[in-house]
DNA sequence: GTAGTTTACTACAGAATATGTAGCTTGTGA
DNA sequence: TCACAAGCTACATATTCTGTAGTAAACTAC
C-alpha cells in the first residue's frame, strides 16, 4: 500500500490535500488503535499486540513502519512513542474517548427499549 | 463485516469499549472520508461518489448501510446527511483539517532539502 | 405512452489487504 | 553452549476493496 504522504496523491485526492492524506492514512486498519494506545508513553512491540488483541504481527510491523514514515511515531529505546507531532494528532482526537461514551448511549437506549 | 457496535466486541476490545467501536468503525476505507465530506450538508450517492474520488459503488454502498446502523448519518429526501450526534463527531475530527497543514510542513522541509 | 436519460444502487470477478501460525534472528542468563 | 524470550519476517488462507457491467425506478421529451 502506498503511503500517503500530504502533496502526493493518495485516496480520495489525486493532488494530495493534507487532510485527504490523513484520512487515508488513519483509515488503514488499526492506525487510529496504536496511536490511542501509545497516548500514554512508549510501549514494545510485544505490549502494543497485547494492548491491540488479535492484531497480527505482520499488521503492525507494517503499521509501525508507516507510522514512522509519516512521522507520526518514532522509535526509541523504551519502544515505539508518539512523536511531538503525533502527540499533538492524539490531543485533537482524543476527544473521542468522551464523544463514544455519548454515542454508547443511544446504543444503550435501544436495549432498554427491548427491555420494556 | 461485522458493524462495530459499542458493547459488543469489537475489533480491539471484546468487550466493546465504546472508543474501540468507534476506532473500528472509523478505520475502514472511506469511513472518515464520507463523515467529512457530508460536513457542509446532504449529499446523493452520485455526489459522495464525486467528491470520493475512486471509492466504488459496492464499497459506498456498504459504508453508507454501517453509518446509518451506527446513528452516524441518516437519509432524507436531499440525500445523506450527518445525524446530530455524527455531526457532533465531525465538530471532534474537524480540527485534523488544521492539523494536517502543520504536518504536511515536515514534508515540505524535506523538499526544500532536496533542493539545496 | 413509450423511448431515452439519469439516479441509485447491486452483482461479480479479480486485485489488494489482513489474519494467524510458524519460524528466524538476536540477545541474555545459567 | 543450551534454553528461553523479544522482536520481528514469511507465507498460506481469509477477508475486504476495486472497477466494470448491469438492473430497477423515476423523470423527460416527444
Amino acid at each position: 500500500m502506498s503511503l500517503p504522504i500530504p502533496g502526493t496523491p493518495v485516496r480520495g485526492s489525486k493532488t494530495g490535500k493534507p487532510v485527504m492524506a490523513l484520512l487515508d492514512l488513519l483509515g488503514r486498519t488499526w492506525a487510529l488503535g496504536i496511536i490511542w494506545q501509545l497516548r500514554q508513553g512508549p510501549l514494545s512491540f510485544s505490549e502494543l499486540q497485547t494492548c491491540c488483541e488479535n492484531i497480527s504481527p505482520t499488521l503492525l510491523s507494517n503499521r509501525l513502519k508507516e507510522l514512522q514514515q509519516t512521522k507520526l511515531i518514532e522509535k526509541s529505546v523504551q519502544g515505539y512513542q508518539l512523536t511531538p507531532i503525533g502527540l499533538e494528532l492524539f490531543h485533537v482526537i482524543s476527544p473521542l474517548g468522551q464523544w463514544a461514551k455519548q454515542w454508547q448511549l443511544l446504543f444503550d437506549e435501544q436495549q432498554n427499549q427491548k427491555g420494556i
